[in-house]
RNA sequence: GGAGGGGUGGGAGAGUGGUUAAAUCCACCAGACUGUAAAUCUGGCCGCUUAGCGUACGUUGGUUCGAAUCCAACCCCCUCCA
């Protein structure tokens, strides 16, 4: 029931990577008759990527399993501009060497999932700085800039959003368009590169390189999107009470991004194991029909072993076993230290919440208290005046505090 | 440079001298029910040493017993004109 001729656009087809396409005939044409050579661009915005641009990598990762040469194009030279695309306002420029450190934390990512080196079907990584850092601005309006038009440019759903609002669009961010744009036909007349995957977000700016390359003589170039991931019930993908769900375990621990996936909604569960996971797909509906809640451990266990490893993997999903079903002391819980000398002088019940990350402020933490939400070694506390001190300690030199059914960690003296 | 409009809590958006820490909606957190799901219902949602106090409606200064609300200057944004 293969529609397409290719192994890759048949993967991406049947995962649901899917979105658009500008030519998917000709994608497929081209796919099944060679090796391509793709990539997707990652903007240095923080020092670690996030949940969404999971899906893109593992794009590239179908592309290297089909035999295909993928390319992760850091964004050492866009970041500096700022992608506008659907956002209400600029953000704050990030410096040189901020944009640095933050391409080395989303690399080590990459050399998880991709395999890179020189040989052919080697994942190639590069930087946008290597071209438009070096570029002249009046040669390359000459060159480059001649084939955009403003009025087109405006009409994007993109950066239309943006001026509908009344919301300003600085030269500098407008600008970012037309430098993916030509980091497109660079990476064509550089690596052969023919085809440009990303989020849905991205089509716009996909679809001016694609068009660049024709004014500018490349082969023809390709645009593939991928749909924005939402939840079932609508809201966007990645988003927890503490912000991003980060790929990186220095922001977000495997344990928590077990716990992330654990969590997914029902209707979600066999679209979910279908882009995060390397699961075959007969297996993925066979799980998906059975137990939901196994199926929902298999998820996270599978999804975890990608980004963080598979012991990380199963000691996460231990951990969650221990203390959701059988309500047992695991110490791989989430840990915070304390000092002894702390503890024996007691620390209040709400700094000890804030200490831990459970809450916020000590207001929240009191909140927490007044709702019965906040536990001491599993038994609620009512008085927000409790003090932590040394007699709490577990037999495993520990204290647990909870918040709510889902939120544990741990306090260790030290 | 000129004319007009505007800047309110994470977002949207009320409020135009006083019971206004600021309506409402969304997002978010917790409780109940469940399956670590969804939906629903309930409570919460600036900080603190919390019967109180301190900050807060672009910034600074002023008028007033009292300002997010009035005045002035400045900063920023939008539209039109040059």
């Amino acid at each position: 029931m293969a529609t397409y001729k290719s192994d890759f656009m048949n993967v991406l087809e049947q995962r649901g990577f899917i979105h658009q396409v500008s030519d998917p005939e000709g994608l497929d044409t081209l796919c099944a008759s060679g090796t391509i050579t793709a990539y997707v661009g990652y903007d240095a915005t923080a020092t670690s990527l996030h949940i969404g641009n999971l899906i893109s990598v593992t794009m590239l990762y179908w592309l290297q399993e089909t035999g295909h040469r993928p390319i992760t194009l850091m964004g050492g030279g866009t970041s500096m501009v700022g992608d506008p695309s659907f956002r209400d306002s600029q953000r704050g420029m990030l410096s040189a060497e901020q944009i640095n450190t933050n391409i080395e934390g989303i690399k080590r990512i990459f050399q998880r999932i991709l395999s890179y080196g020189d040989n052919p079907g080697d994942a190639l990584m590069i930087n946008n700085a290597d071209w438009l850092m070096k570029l002249n601005y009046v040669e390359f309006l000459r060159d480059v800039g001649r084939h955009f038009s403003v009025n087109r440019m405006l009409s994007f759903e993109s950066v239309k959003q943006r001026l509908d609002r009344e919301q300003s669009l600085s030269f500098l961010e407008f600008n970012y368009m037309i430098m993916q744009g030509y980091d497109f036909v660079e990476l064509n007349r550089r690596y052969g590169c023919v085809l440009q995957m990303g989020g849905s977000d991205q089509w716009g700016n996909i679809i001016n390189g694609v068009d660049l390359g024709h004014r500018m003589g490349t082969p023809q170039l390709y645009a593939l999107t991928t749909p924005l991931l939402t939840t079932a019930s609508g809201a966007k993908m990645g988003k927890t009470a503490d912000g991003a769900v980060w790929l990186n375990d220095n922001l977000f621990s495997p344990y928590e991004f077990w716990q992330y996936f654990r969590n997914t909604e029902d209707a979600d569960v066999e679209k979910f194991l279908k882009i995060f996971t390397r699961l075959p797909l007969n297996e993925i509906s066979r799980i998906a029909k059975a137990e939901i809640n196994e199926a929902k451990k298999i998820l996270a266990t599978e999804a975890t072993a990608i980004v963080h490893g598979r012991t990380a993997a199963e000691q996460a999903e231990a951990t969650a076993r221990a203390t959701f079903e059988q309500g047992a002391l695991d110490l791989s819980l989430p840990s915070f230290n304390i000092s002894k000398s702390d503890l024996n002088a007691g620390i209040g019940i709400l700094a000890a919440c804030v200490l831990t990350k459970l809450a916020a402020s000590n207001g929240e933490a009191r909140r927490h208290v007044k709702s019965g939400a906040l536990r001491l070694n599993d038994s609620v506390i009512s008085d927000e005046r409790r003090v932590v001190r040394e007699a709490d300690l577990l037999p495993e030199g520990v204290i647990k505090l909870s918040v709510g059914k889902k939120r544990h960690v741990l306090l260790k003296p030290v």
